[in-house]
DNA sequence: ATGAAAGCGCTAACAT
DNA sequence: ATGTTAGCGCTTTCAT
């Protein structure tokens, strides 16, 4: 039932030539006679040949896919990520082997070893919130296939980072919050383990010290940045004696959730508190009011990483050097936050 | 510097056995002693053996890849799917090369080309916004490649579906409309060429004729769905001389921004107007008060199509026997339509 | 500018 | 239960 396959030696014998010459035409291959390469197109084109691409891995021992590995794809920021990483890997004539972790270190070295299995060329990883252990990449390093972490990061002498600048973001978020007059700033962020909270944390307290306003541990809430952790948010705040009159919340979803607990239990937003989140989702325009984020550029970061990894791969990229990139961010200035109007 | 690849001919020489043995021991072969088979695992192993993808896919002329194209991967849906599919696929041995079309169908026979060309064993395709052709498709059933749609599908006499029954969902949503007292009900759908709206619209008018309403096409809305369209839904809305006491969005985060402009307009929900959207996303449940919408089983359609793939090309399904396969979905009943209580 | 030929690593038909 | 062998389709050195 199947049509026969056309290679290039179907190619070659119809039009009395080697194999190598198709090969080479059809690889654009600079010593080929112009006129001899475009019959082999035309001809190629007739017949419906495609290249079979595991021969040609197989020769040539590189397989032109890439491995990605995210914690969820349902995330406004990551299918951003994975858009800007698709176009530039399909320009560079590369594909994608998506998969994600749902959070969980295990799920998460499944996927690494499904793609070391692929022999992926490279290997793009967002980390779990979970994952403690780093042996599941080093098997890549080992037969010198590249990995290269995007926003939740970890820290490698081999590895190059595209992340944004958390701790700065954290400080802007941090320092807006103060300049609206709030004094008692709660935090509620993720896994301090990973680089994106670490790095806000610490630009909240920077924010903070610099205003001459104590940190005061209390006010610090680590979660799992879960619908359901905004709720105990509010619940945390509502039941402080000195309640907090900001909060900045290292997640814009669960940070809506959040808003609505306020909301539920008579606060005023911003009057009574003020509220700040992080990633410039959707739903930061859908509540009301709307809320303050952070934008950080997804798209840019896809593409950032992948062009950062064919360049690797091509040698144009000295490996030694591979100090984190850092895209900017940006804090949107929304009602959640202003007091002062 | 990259360590040599171990090969089954490394393993066989040390153990003095020949390569094909070692390559059915890998494979589980039945008529391999145990004891060979063992000691061939271990060998692999201490090695660091892993087995060459193309090498076996060029010899096979399967590549045990799966290929995806969803219009968008950022939604809680997709996600859903996604997760359910890559866990079938692993499971089955499979990868899952995905990619998304963001709606259009440029973009959707682009990554068709990409597929084809990867030689994918199946393609699972949901189609965009804009899709007309077929042509797209048709290649691979040429070469005997199935397709399979999900959700969003497209007839075909040679391709399976896996939907949900979007007729009776459109029916399921309106009714309840009716049965809460309402009596002009606006329906804001998708493109109709997509059956997902063209289905939940004739439930819609099913509901109605049944229960003697009769249909007002000056109350259907075709729209992008996007937020946008949410917006003016609401803005449509106010504008109407006989204002409607309904409103049926066939997407939740279209609904959630109509709630919203509505509210702004003054509209008390679901006291003046009643709303019900379209697939249980996290944002349903965050808009006060919580929108009445539709669930319907990502991971498990995302499951069932895997499923349904692979048996036909294990030959274990007839595909000339390829009737939908039809998923159950729900009403989740919440505030935003409750005017009885 | 083109060709001949070897071989990438694996699988499967056939043989024992 | 195990071995022999041919070949999947392509790329690439070496020759011409």
């Amino acid at each position: 039932m199947t049509e026969k396959e056309i290679t290039i030696y179907d190619i070659a014998k119809i039009l009395a030539i080697s194999p190598a010459t198709v090969s080479r035409a059809l690889n654009d291959h600079p010593a080929i006679n112009s006129q001899t390469k475009l019959s082999i197109l035309n001809k190629a084109q007739e017949l419906g040949y495609r290249s079979n691409t595991f021969a040609s891995n197989l020769r040539r021992k590189k397989t032109n896919t890439l491995g990605v590995i995210v914690p969820r794809l349902n995330s406004n920021f990551m299918s951003a990520v994975l858009a800007g990483m698709e176009e530039v890997a399909n320009n560079a004539g590369y594909n994608l082997l998506i998969s994600q972790s749902l959070e969980l270190e295990k799920k998460e070295k499944a996927n690494a070893r499904t793609m070391f299995a692929s022999r992926v060329d490279g290997l793009l990883a967002s980390i779990a919130y979970d994952t403690d252990s780093f042996e599941h990449f080093e098997m890549f390093l080992g037969k010198n296939v590249p990995v290269l972490f995007f926003d939740r990061v970890m820290e490698h002498p081999r590895c190059t980072s595209v992340i944004i600048d958390n701790v700065n973001a954290g400080y802007q978020a941090t320092s807006h919050l103060i300049s609206e007059g709030c004094r008692r700033i709660m935090h509620v962020t993720g896994d301090l383990r990973r680089n994106v909270y670490a790095g806000r944390l610490e630009g909240y307290r920077q924010a903070l010290r610099e205003k001459g306003l104590d940190p005061d541990e209390s006010l610090i809430m680590v979660t799992d940045l879960s619908l359901e952790a905004g709720r105990l948010a509010a619940d945390k705040l509502a039941s402080m004696d000195a309640r907090p009159d900001g909060i900045f919340i290292a997640n814009d979803l669960c940070a809506v959730t959040c808003m609505k607990a306020l909301k539920e239990k008579g606060y005023d937003i911003p009057a009574d508190i003020a509220v700040v989140g992080f990633n410039n989702d959707p739903v930061s325009q859908v509540i009301e009011p709307n809320l303050t984020t952070v934008f950080y550029p997804g798209y840019q970061m896809g593409k950032v990483a992948v062009k950062t990894m064919i360049n690797q791969l091509n040698g144009a990229q000295n490996i030694e050097i591979n100090d984190p990139i850092i895209l900017r961010s940006e804090l949107m200035i929304r009602g959640s936050s202003l007091k002062k109007g």
